[in-house]
DNA sequence: AAACCGGGGTA
DNA sequence: TACCCAGGTTT
């Protein structure tokens, strides 16, 4: 173990400012850049993250650009990037620092993590590096450090788990530079204490890993198994008239993708043929109006679109028809619109000549 | 406490 | 495959 919580934290420090990247979030301590950057990066890689910052600098250079902005242009900047309700929360908060606070964010924890979309670790990230609070992170690399370094084998996704390694965090901050040491801490997970393979024979903190000194590492951190995946039947009925119109639809149930937008949907407990398609009251629903020309399968192999928690197994079914409806738009106009990653592929493939 | 929420990278 | 990523909200 480190010899003292000092001894950790410089350190650290001293490590990080060697070894860490130049990042755009990095050279600021505007509150709105903070906020961003880690609304982004939450449950997000820095690789894939980054792109997406800079556009929405780009687009949104301050709290109000984006709090007028339509959740809309929101949601569409945010398409690709996942967990959309960080897109829709990152909106509604712009919009209450904006109108309700004068654009001001608030200065510490207990306000910040009164916003929407700012949890224990987004409060704390900002409130230590915008503002020099002792307000100690614990992250996904701050566990992975911690529970090796001092062998802490509880389970990192359990309750008592997560105030443990809170506590513990809170206890080795730098007071003087909670936000560098933070940042350290991170990246030190991020780039050298890795969940697989570290290289620990030339980690400065070896003679002090708990984990390294009895050759547990790749046993830590414990995490408490998962679920199995859960399998899902999509049919999308992608709708095409003569006149190069389609249909679009926003899924506005609970479930993924709130607000995202579609072709009809058809969901079945297993993959189903279009004889078997036509039979369901769902199908029918969509396509009374039509007088469709014909349907055929777009893919003969189902799409298996692969999110954390469920496969998405699916069928697009091309609908050609005479007759168009007031709710048809443009298929040049599908770009437009935020649409999931599954959506998207078939789009810019389907559509490629049209 | 458990369930839910994306998409991509890595071994 | 399995696991993970600068987590948070809802039930």
């Amino acid at each position: 173990m480190p010899k003292t919580n000092a001894f950790f934290a410089n350190n650290l420090i001293q490590w990080y400012l060697q070894n860490k990247r130049t990042l755009p979030w990095r050279a600021t301590k505007d509150p709105y850049r903070i906020w961003l950057s880690e609304i982004i990066l939450q449950q997000t890689r820095v690789a894939q993250g980054l792109p997406y910052y800079l556009k929405f600098i780009e687009a949104y250079p301050s709290v109000k650009h984006l709090a007028d902005a339509p959740e809309s242009d929101v949601l569409k900047l945010w398409q690709g990037l996942g967990y959309y309700s960080r897109a829709r929360n990152l909106h509604a908060t712009a919009k209450m620092v904006a109108n309700d606070m004068n654009g001001i964010f608030p200065n510490n924890y207990k306000e910040l993590i009164k916003l929407k979309g700012v949890g224990d670790y987004t409060a704390s990230a900002i409130a230590s590096i915008c503002y020099d609070h002792s307000e100690a992170v614990v992250d996904g690399n701050v566990f992975r450090v911690l529970s090796r370094v001092f062998s802490v084998s509880t389970p990192i996704n359990s309750t008592v788990g997560q105030k443990e390694f809170k506590k513990l965090a809170q206890q080795l901050i730098d007071q003087k530079q909670p936000g560098t040491y933070n940042q350290a801490i991170m990246e030190f997970g991020a780039r050298y204490c890795v969940p697989q393979n570290p290289n620990c024979d030339a980690c400065i903190f070896n003679p002090h890993c708990i984990a390294f000194q009895t050759k547990t590492v790749n046993q830590l951190p414990v995490k408490i198994k998962a679920k199995p995946i859960k399998k899902r039947y999509f049919n999308y009925l992608v709708v095409i008239s003569k006149n190069e119109k389609t249909i679009l639809q926003q899924r506005l149930g609970k479930g993924i993708w709130h607000k995202l937008y579609e072709f009809p949907l058809v969901e079945t407990s297993e993959k189903v043929n279009a004889k078997k398609l036509k039979t369901l009251p769902q199908f029918q629903e969509y396509t009374q109006n039509l007088k469709f020309e014909s349907i055929t399968l777009y893919n003969d192999e189902p799409i298996t679109h692969k999110l954390s928690h469920q496969h998405l197994i699916t069928q697009f079914w091309i609908i050609e028809t005479f007759k168009e409806q007031h709710d048809f738009i443009p298929i040049s106009k599908i770009t437009k619109y935020a649409v999931p990653v599954l959506i998207e592929n078939f789009v810019s493939e389907f559509f490629a000549n049209y």
